[in-house]
DNA sequence: GTCTATAGAAGGATAGAC
DNA sequence: GTCTATCCTTCTATAGAC
């Protein structure tokens, strides 16, 4: 028969992105083949060029997607914020932390296949990725204007506080001896250090931003 | 002619790894072929072979030796070192970022190519990893237990930690508004932070490492 | 909508000449 | 020590049957 019992073109694209984002997270862009990813779906290699025109574009995707629905998933959490800069830096790192290990393909995707994107492509997720940690960036100068932070460097501060939540995926299995809770509130605790020491080497804090 | 002019084994065995550590980087293991390390070395393709067995190896051995000269960069400088665990954790964090930033296409290969391994090399790497973060850990350990760091969680807080230093790698160029010097003694002061916050909510803290 | 079949390029690795 | 030539596999992507 031609077309597959039950088969149905919709349900086929959807499984085609999870397939790719799975594959793609665990063995790599470059590392995966289309063969592979049409195995994982059920389908012949052929028949995936109904639902992509390329497998670059497949990656494109599954990374603009990501970063879309980051910063959508971002300004509506905020929209619903009062409060000081440290009350936003907590919302940041629980939102951070929490929307990362329930993305954890997608976010390690978005951070280790940036290289294979085209440099067209690459272009357009850098200025999502620069746009998101310019949202932590907007609240470290909130704060460090107020005096309600001591930042040691406020461009630092955003790329170091970024770098270790961001690690946290890479360690976290759901099974260990924490909570996602308990984890939201270490590294709340480690943030509020981080933001709290700036002192006498702190020359040049607040300035160079972005 | 059957060689080279001027060919020289030691020479071409060196510039080998070398080309293969630079593309690596640039453009992933997977991406990389043995005809554009070829290409990049000056020689053809089945010459790369009178050096390495193979492909993998050729990521094995990258890693197995940075990992090896990291190890052994850091256990010489803190025989040097005399003073608590500040004096150490200082030491290690300007350690880390002076050794990764002159290690660029190591460091980062060390760490976006773990998957690319066997699983055999994996748990070869993998151990002295582990390795290296224990040495963190054991300075983080002394320093809480001697009262001088009051920690949030001893082991999470290496994880940041490693995290954040590692995380220089990726945004440093050489060329920005920083100095190395500037650079070290602003993760200096925000890890002197994420040590020193330790509160009511660190139940835990000092227990549980590794 | 999916299949089989295949074009055309590129990959890792080896053999044997020089 | 390096080259050329090549084996064999695998890849992306397309064509056309059903």
């Amino acid at each position: 028969m031609a077309r597959k019992s039950g088969s149905d073109g919709k349900k086929t694209a959807r499984e085609l992105r999870a397939a790719a984002t799975r594959l793609f997270a665990k063995f790599g862009y470059a590392a995966v083949s289309m063969r592979q990813i049409a195995t994982e779906v059920g389908v012949q290699a052929g028949a995936l060029y109904l639902y992509t025109p390329d497998k670059q574009t497949l990656l494109f995707q599954i990374m603009d997607r990501h970063m879309d629905e980051l910063l959508e998933a971002w300004r509506a959490e905020l929209a619903g914020v009062a409060g000081d800069a440290m009350a936003k830096l907590e919302h940041f790192v629980r939102f951070h932390i929490r929307f990362h290990l329930n993305r954890g393909d997608e976010i390690f995707i978005s951070y280790m296949e940036l290289r294979n994107l085209t440099p067209e492509n690459f272009a357009l997720i850098e200025a999502k990725r620069r746009a998101y940690e310019g949202l932590l960036g907007d609240i470290l100068q909130e704060g460090n204007a107020s005096g309600r932070f001591a930042l040691c460097d406020t461009k630092l501060s955003s790329y170091a506080i970024i770098a270790m939540l961001t690690g946290v995926s890479t360690w976290y299995k759901g099974d260990g001896r924490l909570s996602l809770d308990q984890i939201e509130e270490i590294y709340l605790c480690m943030v509020r250090g981080l933001v709290s020491q700036g002192g006498p080497i702190s020359a040049g804090a607040g300035k160079g931003f972005m």
